[in-house]
This record gives structure tokens, sequence and C-alpha cells, in this order.
RNA sequence: CCGGAGGUGGCAGAGCGGCCAAUCGCAGUUGACUGUAAAUCAACCGGGUUUUCCCUACGGAGGUUCGAAUCCUCCCCUCCGGA
């Protein structure tokens, strides 16, 4: 019996403190499905140390490793496994936390999904269409610079069907734009190439043999789900969730703690040994407000706070909004106080037969 | 007490007689998102159930005007400088 259990939710909501917890009981692994955390040396920003850590410091033992991290003798995988300066995107993740969770299987473990960013779950769960077309750098360059007008006019050109596809919105956003026209000009390679000594990743194992029998190779281009084709297979997701205010209370303690922590030290260190306040600005959120601080646009701290709070809020808005579609989650409010076992009944019942959803 | 600058929607900050319920930004709300996703993009954002409709609004009270957030008078308050 295959299992893989999710904890999933928005910022702030205890998800990584939850799946430690559960991890120990429940014999299990964290894989970390987040965005941000699985860069090198961005570690206060992110919050890769677990919120409890601070309450029982001397209790807590880490240790660190290219690629994972250990909390008392819990491994979170997926921590540390790209430099901060390089892009890191969903088709890197999707083949590395997969052979990750296959090896936390063959161990005999349960691997604990432990998610914020929503595309990427959903990138590892389900499959993404289209993963396998590759970025084109020169083209992305090139289009870049040019106005949504043109980049408009240009899908249109390409394909006007591609263009009526699209929503208003993704519309007048130039990465959408971008992407799609990308996706148009590529001549995808039957199966997509792996570079020397890598593993293709389980889904995309699946993907070629499950389709190569059938005459339409044009396949390669709809990824097939990684987890959710396998018979035998079962997931349980657990979705935190909290009452608004409570929620944006969390996340306001949380970035001062945060400061507290040395969160603007490890800017200052990060940006003195290399890492350009453009590219803290792309990895958003902390990193971006930090990147005003250090330019001297943000001049106080206090002013640093506010500004850090607000744009997390936000955040957490979007990643509710992706949450709210995705199927079969079992949700908890954190606030209520029962929460933790309520969630480990419902873990138990389904280790042991296995949970209908529809009940 | 004198001189100077101001008081605008949650914040910040434009507007300086009609096109102003009031630019822009932030915050807030909702949503999109098929390789940058902590990214990127959209809509809404005084109240009234939608409205080319009504109401309450630009410190307060009066006034001038067909018409004022915008002009005048007085009052209250804030800030800077001088006593």
């Amino acid at each position: 019996m295959l299992k893989l259990l999710v904890i999933l939710g928005s910022t702030s909501t205890g998800k990584t403190d939850l799946a430690l917890s559960l991890a120990k009981k429940f014999n299990g692994e964290l894989t970390s499905c987040d965005s941000r955390q699985l860069y090198k040396r961005l570690d206060i920003g992110t919050g890769k140390m677990p919120d409890q850590f601070k309450i029982l410091n001397s209790k807590f033992k880490i240790e660190k490793s290219d690629g994972w991290w250990e909390v008392n003798g819990i491994r979170i995988w997926m921590y540390d496994v790209c430099d901060a300066a390089k892009q890191y995107t969903v088709y890197d993740f999707v083949k590395d936390a997969d052979s990750v969770i296959g090896d936390i299987r063959e161990r005999g473990k349960l691997p604990i999904v432990v998610g914020g960013t929503g595309l990427y779950l959903k990138a590892l769960l389900e499959g993404l269409p289209n993963l396998a077309c590759p970025v084109d750098e020169k083209l992305r360059k090139e289009l870049e610079g040019l106005p949504v007008e043109a980049l408009q006019e240009r899908l249109q050109k390409s394909s006007f069907k591609r263009w009526e596809e699209m929503n208003s919105s993704d519309r007048q956003n130039p990465r959408r734009l971008i992407r799609a026209i990308e996706i148009l000009l590529s001549s995808l390679p039957a199966s997509p190439k792996l570079q020397r000594g890598e593993r293709r990743p389980a889904c995309q194992r699946l993907a070629l043999s499950g389709r190569q029998g059938s005459k339409k190779q044009t396949s390669v281009r709809n990824w097939i789900p990684a987890y959710a084709g396998m018979t035998g297979f079962n997931f349980l997701k657990i979705g935190l969730t909290a009452p608004r205010e409570i929620l944006y209370q969390r996340i306001d303690k949380r970035v001062v703690d945060r400061i507290d922590q040395g969160m603007i030290d490890e800017a200052k260190r990060l940006n003195d040994s290399g890492l350009s306040i453009k590219r803290m600005r792309q990895l958003g959120l902390e990193y971006g407000v930090l990147a005003d601080y250090l330019e001297g646009k943000i001049t106080s701290q206090e002013e640093l706070m506010k500004i850090m709070q607000g744009k997390i809020h936000g955040f957490a808005r979007r990643q509710i909004t992706w949450f709210k579609k995705e199927k079969d989650v079992f949700w908890f409010d954190i606030t209520d106080n029962m929460f933790i076992s309520k969630v480990e009944d419902l873990i138990v019942k389904w280790y042991d037969k296995g949970v209908n959803y529809a009940s």
C-alpha cells in the first residue's frame, strides 16, 4: 500500500510543526513543497526553522546538509537544494521531489509533503501539461522588454486560438503571454532529453511508458500525473486554516520574531556574499522588502516590519484562493484546540482502512 | 503671543470653482494562474441590493456663487521658526 500524506495551507498556519509531530508519531519524513525554502542560505526569511524551536530551544537538535535538514531526528527534504542566485522551477521541483519521495518510500517510511506552494503541489500530485516544454532563454530575453500590447499581438499571430483560450487577467500578464508564446514556438523533442546521469522522474517514466504505444507522440506534452494514476496509491490531504484575523496576527508576530532572529543580518550577509539586490527582489516577500531596506528605500525597521506584514497578508490570501480549489482536502481550523488529535485520528483511520473521501 | 506651513476617504498623498465620491500608491476584499508561483496578473475598494439613481462626505460654523474639497470670514487643531 502506497500512502502519501499531504499537509497544506497558507503561511503561518503551522504546517511544519504539525508535520514534524506527525512524522514522529507515524514514522514519516517530510518533503517541503515550498518554492523558497529549497534555496540555500534563505533560512530565517523562509522560516525553515520550526516555530517550536524558539520555545523548546534546548531540546532541539538540528543538523543540516545540502538537500535536507534534520530536526530532532526527523528529516525534512527539499531544503537547500539550489543556490539562491539560480532560478529553480516547478520542473526541477517535480523531478527532485519525486525521487526524494520515492526514496522515503523505499526506506519504508511515510512520506509527508508539506505544501505552501500550490503550483508545485499540483504539479507533483497531478502533473502539469507542458511541463516538458523547456524554457527558451533567448526568446524570453527578447520578449521580456516588450510592452504587453506587443506580446498580445505576437501571441495572437502565433495562435489566435490560444489567445482566445486565455482569460482576461492572463491576457494582461506578460509572464503568461511569454510562456504561451514559448510553448507555441518550441518544437518539443519526442521525449525530454536527460542530462548525463540524470534519472528520469517516476512520473515521466510513467508518462512515457504509458503512452508510447499509441501513435500520437504528442502526448509527451501532456505530463501524466505522478501518483494519481497509480493503483493502490492513497493520498490524504490535510488542510490547515485559521480565521482571517488570527492568521494575520500570527503572520505579524512571525515577522517580528524573524527580525529578532536576525533576518536583516541574514539579508546583509546574502548581499555581501554576492546575492544581488535584483535577485533578492525576485525572491519576493521578506527578501523583496529587505532588498528595499538594504538599498535605503526603507529607512526604519518599523516601516520594514509594517510593509513586510502587509505583503505577507496578501500572499496568504493568494494561497487561500489557490487552495480553495484543491480537491479532497480535510480542512482543520488551527484555533480548535482539539485539532491535532482530530488530525491524528483521521490518519489512523486512513492508515488502517483507507479513508473514503465521500464520507 | 508673532511669523510661516498645513488640516482631504483605513494610511499616505494629489486635486485648488463645474468633467470630484474625489488621481496614484499602500493596506483591504475577491479572483486568475499549464516551467519565474513568496512570482506574475485582474476586478472591486464611502453608504444604499444593480443603476446613466439617491444619500453622507474633503477639520467646524457661516458666507460668496447657478455651482465650492477648491474663493471669503470667524473658530478649533497640528507642525516649523521667533519670542
